[in-house]
RNA sequence: GAUCCACUAGCUCAGUCGGUAGAGCACUUGACUUUUAAUCAAGGGGUCCGGGGUUCAAGUCCCCGGUGGAUCACCA
């Protein structure tokens, strides 16, 4: 914005800037210009204290942090200091710090960072406080900060400028925090389970293992255009061929589609692929890694997302989609297993949600659900055995005639959480597949995926018998941070540029 | 992409029927040696998101545009 273009000249500062640039001028004549310092040797954080007063009780600390608060009482005075853990009071005294150093103290601003040397006591109000005797300005703080009452409530200014939101909102803090310690929680676990975490590619020549729109970009070196992948799948999977037998990655996928409160168009997925299991294999891995993260940031397996309440104990229940379809429509689909003619007669009676045309059996059993049991899902299911149309990477399920997957997805409270199959190894199969897709690609499905010869090549040299997983892991923090939208749980969300 | 809503001081928000732009916090000056949304007194601070129109007069009404939010659509 042009406001911001002129603040580093002084002329036609808002006010308040500009008292702060001058006090700041004022420093650096005097010889005390707070950017030179470089270290600071910190001894305490704030939390610690005020958890652990009786060890600290007047023993001398340091601690740094930023100002956010000041209550002048003439010649004492008090200031809350925040750090990384929290807040601590500051209480400031001319007997102590002598006439200069008290009035300048004095002429700090809310939002500078200072570093405090001195003892802890409790006042006469029993606030647990730090006895000002030494300090240091590390950094002024030349804008003043969002309200402190309030906070930053601007949502579009929350997200564009995410360090406000941050120094001003303790819950946002939180919720970062937590969704670090999902996102370990999830590592551990799975390295407990004997899996080797790996990086792929981000620049893929074939973007697999989804049915997503890519970003393209260029390779200038190569000439090259290379796409952002939409999915690690294929990579991790000749890593299966390769000997690996349990690998996993966490990391961003990119999908270039449209955004809600639900998709970002980079968002991050954990993967993961294990040797001689199946999906029965991965529920039970997926109940592992939901039900642990739940834990380890809430304590308890019951929680309320956006006021439902929600049991993340395992089992989940698990349901066929055939079965979900018939409770909630009364068509049972495995009575005419296949006949898409059999299909059609009940699209007529159903109002599906699709922007085709549905010839399939599979596709209108898929529509059926997407429009009948999906949203209506709220404790952690297990929908399983998906039609083959939309499964090109899963294996067969046996006894039903090549039209179902064994494949499942986890639902709670409507949403989709992850997606899971056993992997289909069969390379003839796969490159069968690869074509069908590609036939719908040149039909006019944009997302159809793309044949990846290579891939068909790798499991042509055998993959094992392999089940296979990805979560959301932006979704699954957001439930267990009880946030309304993605934007909530990623620090730095796409938005669109201010201005033109 | 569609619809609705929002955008006013650094921040959080009022602003009536179209008639001189308001409050709280923050800031400046002064008082105050245990406050904690400190208190008291005085003061300064505005591209009312941008552009156009109607009108004697627009923060307010109309049109176009921008950004965000919600819902829908899209999106396994």
């Amino acid at each position: 914005m042009s406001k911001n273009d002129a603040n580093t000249s002084t002329e036609n500062l808002p006010e308040q800037m500009q008292f702060r640039r001058d006090k700041l001028g004022a420093l650096r004549e005097s010889g005390e210009n707070p950017y030179l310092i470089t270290t600071c040797r910190v001894t305490a954080h704030a939390r610690e204290i005020v958890d652990n007063f009786e060890q600290f009780e007047e023993q001398e600390v340091t601690v740094a942090g930023r100002l956010m608060a000041r209550r002048g009482m003439g010649k004492v005075s008090f200031a809350d200091l925040s750090d990384k853990t929290g807040t601590i009071q500051i209480f400031s005294k001319q007997d102590q710090l002598g006439e200069t150093s008290y009035d300048a103290w004095k002429g700090l601003d809310v939002g500078d960072l200072v570093a405090v040397k001195g003892q802890v006591f409790k006042t006469r109000t029993g606030e647990i406080s730090i006895r000002n005797s030494e300090w240091q300005l590390h950094a002024k703080a030349l804008r003043p900060l969002p309200e402190k009452f309030h906070g930053l409530r601007d949502t579009d200014m929350r997200y564009r400028k995410r360090y406000l939101d941050l120094m001003t909102n303790t819950d946002v803090r939180e919720t970062f925090i937590d969704r670090s310690r999902i996102i370990r929680c999830i590592r551990k676990t799975l390295d407990d389970l004997g899996f080797l975490e790996v990086e792929t590619p981000l620049l893929n020549n074939i973007p697999g293992g989804a049915a997503a729109r890519p970003f393209i970009t260029h390779h200038q070196a190569l000439d090259l255009h290379l796409y952002l992948r939409i999915s690690p799948e294929l990579y991790l999977k000749r890593l299966i061929v390769g000997g690996l037998e349990r690998v996993y990655e966490i990391g961003r996928n990119f999908r270039n589609e449209g955004m809600s409160t639900k998709h970002n168009p980079e968002f991050t997925m954990m993967e993961l692929y294990q040797a001689y299991t199946d999906y029965h294999g991965m529920m039970e891995i997926t109940e592992k890694l939901v039900s642990e993260a739940c834990l380890h940031v809430k304590g308890t397996l019951s929680i309320t997302y956006q006021g439902t309440p929600l049991s993340l104990e395992p089992p989940f229940k698990r349901i066929t989609m055939i079965e979900a379809v018939k409770q909630a429509t009364g068509i049972n689909f495995a009575s005419f297993m296949g006949s898409d003619e059999e299909a059609k007669k009940h699209t007529k009676e159903l109002e599906l949600k699709s922007r085709t045309t549905l010839t399939k059996w599979g596709d209108i059993l898929n529509a059926c659900f997407e429009t009948y049991v999906e949203d209506k899902i709220t404790q952690p299911t297990f929908v399983i055995d998906y039609p083959i149309e939309d499964s090109p990477l899963a294996k067969v399920k046996p006894g039903t005639d090549g039209r179902l997957t064994e494949r499942f997805e986890l639902f709670i409270d409507g949403r989709e959480y992850g997606n899971a199959y056993t992997e289909l190894n069969d390379p003839d199969d796969q490159r069968r597949r690869f074509e069908h897709q590609r036939a719908m690609r040149e039909a006019g499905d944009e997302e159809a995926q793309l044949p990846d010869e290579d891939f068909v090549e790798a499991l042509e040299y055998g993959m094992p018998p392999t089940g296979g997983l990805g979560i959301g892991i932006d979704r699954l923090v957001m439930l267990l941070t009880d946030s309304p939208s993605i934007r909530d749980v990623l620090l730095f969300p796409t938005m669109k540029p201010l201005g033109f």
